[in-house]
DNA sequence: TATTGTTATACTCTATAACTATA
DNA sequence: TATAGTTATAGAGTATAACAATA
């Protein structure tokens, strides 16, 4: 059962018989799962109103724990982006009533975002929905295989610096 | 030696004591992983003035050996987009001399995309620096290990697909 | 001077819909 | 009528740079 990672190696081994293209083997199928894996955990956020990187706004304020509040500058750390990014994220979130920004008390520049309790219910609602999504994914693998993959991925990453 | 991922489960598992957040270790590594792959692959791909997506349609074309033509559908269905989204990449790898579209003798409603001489030597030359990075990057793993670990993510796949 | 955060702006990429031409 | 392909358009998302306020 040749998928389509397959049929792409065959043709290179056909095209280009002196490279050795076994790395593609990896690399294809990791950007093949986790383009797989994404799209089923955004139909799971799509039931809540939610895209991937709203949720994990929510998700980042909810699990630093009460008062669940933050600096935008750790949102951004968090999420990888620029400070812009983030406070353009904030907007529209502020805009749906699910955070609210205050002045941090402790510094004059800067802000606190914290979630609302509109914001707190719906990351709480969407959030054993994510996970059940989760485990239905992962649920395919035994536990050990599990512990193997996020091993072997972490040495990837790794390896990517 | 914990790292960004054994922090967020360390947090999970204070505000969320009752919930199974191990899914997370393997949804999150698989993230991070092909992100961190994706920067370095990028990063080869800037040396020879391409993106990811370029290289692709050019790849895709190389690897379907001669005459190295295709029709627009046939990339779009590689690359998982829509035909104007293929269309709209055409026009800048046109503009660039890569590429060049013909009619189709065989049906006159249709196109076909083919490397030209300059697109050809491009990703000629590409290819083996690409195949350079992925070996980089897959050679911290043995090869039992890149065995495994492709067939864990196939399996991941499988059960998101 | 450096830092925090926001906004203005421009850029890239994409999909939907409208359109042309051919089967 | 259906199919292949292109273009026009609009939307989402981002980063860079300019800006305001405070440290």
């Amino acid at each position: 059962m040749a998928d389509q990672l397959d049929r792409i190696l065959a043709q290179w081994h056909a095209e280009k018989p002196g490279l050795d293209v076994s790395p593609m083997a990896v690399v294809g199928r990791l950007s093949r799962a986790a383009s797989a894996v994404d799209a089923r955990l955004a139909a799971t956020f799509a039931g809540h109103g939610l895209d991937s990187s709203t949720f994990d706004v929510l998700a980042t304020l909810l699990r630093s724990g009460p008062p669940y509040s933050l600096a935008p500058a750790a949102l951004a750390r968090d999420a990888m982006i620029s400070t812009s990014a983030v406070a353009q994220r904030l907007n529209k979130l502020e805009a749906r009533g699910l955070v609210a920004r205050k002045a941090n008390p402790d510094d004059g520049r800067g802000t606190l975002v914290s979630l609302t309790p509109a914001g707190r219910n719906l990351i709480e609602a969407a959030l054993p929905d994510h996970l059940a999504t989760e485990h239905a994914l992962t649920g395919a693998l035994t536990k050990k295989e599990q512990a193997q993959l996020a091993a072997l991925l972490q040495k990837l990453t790794d390896a990517a610096g």
